[in-house]
DNA sequence: GGTAGACCTGGACGC
DNA sequence: GCGTCCAGGTCTACC
């Protein structure tokens, strides 16, 4: 046997000093989705990340310095790496500042003692939106099942046979028809095709989206006018971009209303009372509804870093927990 | 501007 | 095992 040994990169990342992995990462449901799989027993993340060449799996933990760490299964290069380190900044909001946070505990002190503040997202905007389709008219079991086969059928295979979620360039030429009837995406075939078509031609612009100096307005306006994407979704996209200022009104939103909140009457009504009631939350409205929402399921199920995927899988929104 | 109905999948339920 | 019903957000046609 030869005794070759394959070399891996290991990446260290310092967080801002009041990042928590578990709490931040399972902080939002798209923690349990492909290709993301939280271990619970050891508390690490992994998933596959993409690169131009070949895709690699990865797994990130916290450390005893409380640095973050990557172990890829492979060597990559400074390239690479580079854009790992991207990725997983998106991924974990390593941007947002210590001091962002306080602002919204300023607002909403009900999350200073845990530290909530931020939410769990994709490494790119591209899988952030497919996934917010994919949460689109259909249960949670649904929606993790659509993510399970896009990776499974169009994303690219590692060496250790994990998965990556399949790039825009992948999905803006993979034909409506396995998306139907190997995804199971049902009737969004076509419009994930052309969302892809649309990251591919560049008309999706990530940077506008977070320029400052554009308007939530602005944003929204133009989320809305992509296939696929409705109110809920382009709220939902908004915090997922970092603005928090919007609401994503579905069934689960009504459902809080009036089980938390005691609200009555119609969706309407209910929808009307909603905006009114977190309008004091200002630009951190969604982040006060979604900690409220991500409480209310960790009193029925137990503290969200110790669920396990096959679990939530099946039973996720309050109506099952 | 508001609303009804179609679009799909998968789970629950009854037989 | 089969048929029926239901949940879920977006889109289009129509008033």
């Amino acid at each position: 046997m030869s005794g070759s040994v394959k070399k891996r990169t290991v990446l260290h990342i310092t967080p801002p000093r009041d990042f928590d992995l578990a709490r931040d990462v399972c902080s939002y449901g798209y923690f349990v989705l492909m290709p993301n799989y939280w271990d619970v027993s050891r508390q690490k993340l992994s998933r596959v990340f993409e690169f131009v060449d070949k895709p690699s799996a990865c797994v990130i933990d916290q450390v005893s310095d409380r640095r973050l760490r990557f172990q890829f299964d492979r060597k990559l290069d400074i390239t690479e790496q580079k854009f790992a380190k991207t990725q997983a900044s998106r991924m974990l909001n390593l941007d947002v500042t210590h001091g962002e946070i306080k602002a919204f505990h300023k607002v909403d002190p009900r999350w200073k003692k845990s530290g909530k503040g931020r939410l769990f997202r994709s490494p790119t905007l591209f899988e952030d939106v497919i996934k917010t389709v994919t949460s689109c008219n259909v249960t949670w079991p649904s929606t993790v099942n659509m993510n399970r086969r896009l990776c499974e059928v169009c994303g690219r295979k590692t060496e250790s046979g994990a998965f990556s979620f399949p790039s825009a360039k992948k999905l803006a030429r993979t034909r409506v028809g396995t998306l139907r009837g190997r995804c199971r995406v049902g009737y969004r075939d076509q419009r994930i095709v052309d969302l892809a078509k649309l990251f591919v031609k560049g008309h999706v612009d990530e940077a506008w989206l977070t320029d400052p100096s554009v308007s939530d307005d602005e944003v929204f306006k133009f989320l809305i006018t992509l296939p696929g994407i409705g109110p809920y979704a382009g709220g939902n996209i908004m915090q997922l971009l970092g603005r928090f200022s919007r609401l994503a009104i579905d069934t689960e939103t009504i459902r809080h209303g009036k089980s938390a909140l005691g609200m009555s009457g119609t969706d309407a009504q209910i929808t009307k009372a909603l905006h009114a009631h977190y309008e004091p939350f200002g630009e951190h409205k969604f982040r006060s509804y979604w900690f409220e929402i991500w409480q209310h399921y960790e009193s029925k199920a137990g503290p969200s870093h110790l669920w396990e995927r096959d679990l939530v899988s099946k039973a996720f929104t309050a109506a099952n927990l």
